[in-house]
DNA sequence: GTGAAGATTAACT
DNA sequence: GTTAATCTTCACA
């Protein structure tokens, strides 16, 4: 089942850790590719001195975050990579959830083929590799969630005590704000991408 | 096993 | 001109 548009306009921590277990669907021309979400991290713009949307910083890039919960948010990174965010809470608040790994659940040959190599593990494991393989680029920047070609359908639903938090990652420029524990992770879930240090 | 370098684009100063 | 919410490859232990 789809999520709706309530599903996303709620509290930023509150979604990130529900969007745990659920279920990434990518439509493509190429086929239909789903993943389980298994790694997020949060970025609130208002405090969070990582967040590309930092004291109410608007461009065309960071536009996006300030719309409505449901949207994705797709930037390019370090020239190659792209990455997602699920754009949360309420309009004008410049919110997200940053989706870092996912586990393969379905249209896995799709994805070894654009990610070009055989091994499970490492299709989805990291925020440009998902990407990647579930080909989302900058075009998607702006996509609504609620519509068919990219959307997160339930499915697992993860209790309290199987959420590990830690620290967010390749932050180090944000001075304090890279120690908040706004990076959520499915407890043993061998799809996560790096190791965990707190 | 670890560590460091390089790739390459969009957006900001 | 600088730099980034990263990944791959190559060197060395």
């Amino acid at each position: 089942m789809k999520l709706e548009r309530d599903f996303y306009t709620r509290d930023t921590l509150i979604v990130a850790k529900e969007l745990l277990g659920k279920l990434l669907v990518r439509n493509s021309p190429d086929g239909i590719v789903k993943g389980k979400i298994v790694e997020v991290e949060a970025y609130i713009g208002s405090i969070d001195k990582a967040c590309h949307a930092y004291n109410d910083l608007r461009s065309k890039r960071t536009e996006i975050m300030y719309k409505n919960g449901g949207h994705a948010y797709v930037f390019m990174i370090y020239g190659m990579y792209s990455c997602m965010n699920v754009v949360t809470n309420k309009e004008n608040l410049g919110e997200a959830v940053l989706i870092r790994a996912l586990e393969p659940i379905d249209g896995i040959e799709l994805m070894k083929k654009r990610r070009n190599t055989e091994k499970i593990k490492n299709l989805t494991n990291g925020p440009g590799k998902l990407c990647k393989a579930l080909d989302i680029t900058k075009d998607l920047s702006g996509a609504d969630l609620c519509s068919d070609t990219l959307y997160i359908e339930d499915y697992e639903t993860i209790s309290e005590e199987n959420i590990i938090s830690s620290k967010r990652i390749n932050i180090d420029y944000a001075e304090e704000a890279k120690d908040f524990l706004w990076r959520f992770t499915i407890k043993d879930n061998p799809f996560i991408s790096q190791k965990i240090n707190i």
